[in-house]
DNA sequence: GCCACCTTGTTTGTATACTAACAATAATCG
DNA sequence: CGATTATTGTTAGTATACAAACAAGGTGGC
């Protein structure tokens, strides 16, 4: 991995400010670039791409270190509202638990209360790893934001909670 | 699918500001909803339904639609190339490609010039599907910046692009 | 107390994405 | 020219993501 500095995307094509001077209207252009959609997949592509640098080789996933990050306080959370609480659906939280369990990190234990429910928390391995994964994820954050300033960094923040 | 307005997320659990006032000290807090990361990954899944319920069942997806777009003029460009066009590395600019064929909206062949390469352009099928699903990209993008005004939207996007 | 409905979790299938390892072809440089 | 290096594309493996279909356990209304 790691091609941070700057991913794919560009090169030896012509930029969109070439074709519109090449004559294209703008009411009829349509230049990726400058769509909402390109522009977050790019971003989070350097995110991840930082995430996995800092985390390390055998770090936990994104997705991974929400899970924890939600089960850091040594409670038990069954496993479809954990993955509400990290916005995943169940297929997908089953997934990210799965892998933590087989990595010692997590486990899972049925409800007494409720058969349907699985409930599920930090092992005390998980739960010792989590300070450092956590100083961790906010250099993650902190990396991922630093071409902007603090205001910046804010402004962004507020902008991409209100596209909820 | 489609839960658009309001994705997952949160729930029955305490709040963030509830874990503050119930103690812990800011400076040891790590709010999940507040990263970067899980705001970005919030507002593409967000962005993603959206993009699903306009292109419809049978529609491409966004990537494969970003391929389409570079390739709307009909020029024939590199699978590897217009892989970088559009930010997906070679594996997966694969993947999209050998989909879009299947379905005979673009068509690959061997480059005269250079026998490593495939050239892929869009079918007569795929050119004139361009402009309905072009169209229906611009609705995308205004759907996705809905809950900001126009500055905001432009702000956003501003600061997305600084994100590479 | 029953039945309709809701919730929880699982499974299967499709589509991104990236790494790593590899084969074939081009380009470059001494 | 010939060896090194770079580029192009492929394959295999891992990890998200979501839809759809399903099984089984709760709950509420009557």
């Amino acid at each position: 991995m790691t091609r941070i500095e700057s991913p794919i995307v560009e090169v030896d094509g012509e930029t969109p400010a070439d074709a519109i001077r090449r004559g294209r209207k703008p009411a009829e252009s349509y230049v990726l670039e400058e769509q909402v959609g390109f522009l977050m997949r790019r971003a989070q592509q350097r995110h991840i791409a930082i995430f996995q640098r800092i985390m390390g080789e055998d770090g936990p996933t994104p997705t991974q270190f929400a899970a924890m990050a939600k089960l850091g306080g040594g409670e038990d959370i069954s496993q479809n509202q954990l993955g509400r609480m990290t916005a995943m659906d169940p297929a997908t939280i089953k997934g990210v638990i799965a892998r933590l369990a087989e990595r010692g990190l997590v486990e899972r234990r049925p409800d007494p209360d409720d058969q349907r429910r699985v409930r599920v928390r930090l092992t005390p391995a998980g739960l010792e790893a989590m300070p450092g994964l956590t100083e961790k994820a906010r250099a993650i954050t902190a990396a991922t934001l630093s071409p902007l300033s603090r205001e910046e960094a804010e402004r962004l923040l507020a902008l991409l909670a209100r596209l909820d």
